[in-house]
DNA sequence: TTGAACTTTCAAAACTTATTGAAAATTATT
DNA sequence: AATAATTTTCAATAAGTTTTGAAAGTTCAA
């Protein structure tokens, strides 16, 4: 296979793949884009290479500043804002795992903590069923949550190392 | 708070959950539903409990028996057809994982595999870059796909109870 | 200041996905 | 075999999301 036959497969897998995750398919695109590209690249370049508009490619590039792990870059001389992604693949992974979770798994944490102290007669048997749904989900809440903020914290080695002496 | 009220907050977050990670929202609802059912339910009473048609109730169990979350039962001297839903979290949780990573993860995988292999000068900077991440994120994925594999087979007790010893 | 280069915004349009509901198919009952 | 109960399908439609592009805003050099 040949080089932009090859980029354009890989543009296409990651953006289908953020699609599926929930995360919006050119903001997948631009950065699957981005860490390929051997240079910084203009707005410019970006809209060219995906067949995007300015406003669609600003406003995703943005996206992807906020959660970390897309930079602002200047090249002397140039008026012009270029961008990077974050090549380490392991920081990426680690930055998208802090963000989704701050913004998605812990407010229904929070939730869950309240449906916790629901009312009623524990002989009523709904009430009897939703307590115990709810304890289950929370105790394996917590345990995942754990889990991911060590992930999150971690570094690549020591992590994986450990994980798979572990569960080998 | 209430036990309806209880219910429908639980309901609505399960199911803003679900969009979030791509998973279609009356799905993840009708899941809710029966995760705090203390007993089986017919289509009937999850279309009148969700406001929702015969055909969407209809399909999105099908898919939850389709994820293995969701198993018909038959109730004796019923005529219909009734459902519940796996109450073991953590079972629900490894089985929803194997899904995904099944359907989403695997042909990615697949993928990467063949973009490894592109040619091209390795002098050239853009080959360079290209082969460099897709050397990472396949090491990466690789990683991260044993980790989920060992997730996926574990035993609640025995994964968490180890991880967590490591991850502290 | 002015104005050219560039970035950001946002209402409207395009596109995608989910839902309805009535008809067709299936299954059980008499 | 006819009928009744129930489930499944799917074309039409509704709802939701993304994208566009032109206008407004910003920055900077002269």
């Amino acid at each position: 296979m040949k080089l932009p036959e090859a980029k354009a497969q890989f543009i296409q897998a990651w953006g289908l793949l953020g699609a599926q995750w929930g995360v919006n398919r050119t903001m997948a695109q631009i950065h699957a884009l981005l860490l390929i590209a051997p240079d910084p690249m203009s707005a410019e370049e970006i809209m060219e290479a995906l067949d995007i508009s300015r406003g669609n490619a600003n406003m995703n590039v943005r996206e992807l500043m906020n959660w970390g792990i897309v930079e602002k870059v200047l090249v002397p001389g140039e008026r012009k804002e270029f961008f990077i992604a974050e090549k380490d693949i392991w920081k990426a992974g680690t930055a998208i795992a802090r963000e989704r979770k701050k913004r998605e798994l812990d407010p229904i944490l929070k939730v869950l903590v309240q449906l916790n102290k629901v009312e009623g007669d524990q002989k009523d048997k709904h009430v009897k069923a939703f307590r115990e749904t709810m304890q289950n989900i929370q105790k394996f809440a917590h345990q995942t949550d754990a889990a991911l903020n060590a992930f999150i914290k971690s570094e690549e080695h020591w992590f994986y190392s450990t994980l798979l002496k572990v569960i080998r």
